[in-house]
DNA sequence: GTCTATATCGCGATAGAC
DNA sequence: GTCTATCGCGATATAGAC
């Protein structure tokens, strides 16, 4: 028999969001959501930095992945066409199977500006992991930034869509009719 | 003679922008910020949310900016040439005559995470201020949000050029260029 | 794991402007 | 008088130090 229960990362996660909605994430206290995952407050700050990471823990291999499908696309393709060839890999890897809980979290986040913020800081991550992919493939750095904020743009809204209406289309549709629609506003 | 020195708000930001350059940003308290303001620390927070707006809280007014450049476009005018419009009144209005104070802080916001996710919440609350303003102009919901994440992906890169490059080309110029980049590498 | 600093906010009082 | 800006005290939770 082991001394700890094991997955305190996780009991602590599902603890957290649950009583993130029954209360509000203002309302709830570190020590209520370690009390219900029967640790100690300290244990918390052991596995997250603060009391918002415990809802985005669960995407810090992001960044890595991002790069990664960047870094694995034909060195042919221009920025953008690296982005299109992703679309799928991206979608499964990162959003499909999670709809109920990014809908929850979503929820969450909406209600904290706090929240919304450690969001932001998320997104902006994987726009720099992206950014620093199109450098290895010897893009310039303008290039690179401006591509890493036009695919995060298309992710960002198409996520949105896809959420709320609660996953009728599938995701990489969405994806490449919002990659699109941001084609002609460019354009236009 | 009155009771209270004027312009606290005023005595605050710089009191706390030279504070933060001095030790920090972590290493600065907020007494410590008001001892310099010769106030206490009970009103820093009545003029500010937390610590951190006090960088920011001079761009108050940007959303409702923009948000009036957008609107006084011709209406004939397709949703990025809106924006091509109203480079030069953007740039004049919120960034050109603060590059020392816009340099410094920057310096600062690098150093702490914090702020920069703080600096990328306000962002995101002018890409909102832009998104209702493309709606106001009858624009769909999912282009209003894709040109207001366009807009900014422009008008951020451009800017983080001008700061780097200290002001050395005209902002507008350094704009319209990043534009018409970002439109090339939308149509690759 | 314990201890503690400090950010943050609620409340009541006060001083001067209009 | 009423309104607004400030003060001072106190309480709590996060977050970091030891």
């Amino acid at each position: 028999m082991s001394r700890w229960q094991p997955n305190a990362r996780e009991r602590l996660e599902s603890a957290a969001l649950e009583l993130f909605i029954e209360q509000g994430f203002a309302a709830t206290t570190v020590p209520q959501i370690t009390a219900h995952a029967g640790l100690t407050t300290r244990t918390f700050f052991r596995h997250f930095v603060d009391k918002r990471e415990v809802l985005f823990a669960a995407d810090d291999e992001f960044p890595a992945l991002v790069s990664q499908i960047v870094s694995q696309a034909p060195s042919s393709l221009s920025p953008v066409a690296v982005f299109e060839a992703g679309i799928d890999a991206l979608a499964a890897e990162m959003f499909e199977g999670r709809l109920e809980f990014l809908r929850a979290r979503h929820m969450v986040v909406r209600s904290d500006e706090g929240l919304a913020e450690r969001e932001l800081s998320k997104r902006a991550a994987m726009a720099d992991a992206i950014t620093r992919a199109y450098l290895d493939r010897g893009v310039d750095q303008v290039t690179a930034a401006l591509t890493a904020q036009f695919t995060m743009a298309v992710v960002g809204v198409s996520v949105g869509r896809w959420i709320g209406e609660n996953g009728a289309t599938p995701l990489p549709h969405i994806m490449r009719e919002t990659l699109q629609l941001l084609r002609a506003i460019a354009a236009d």
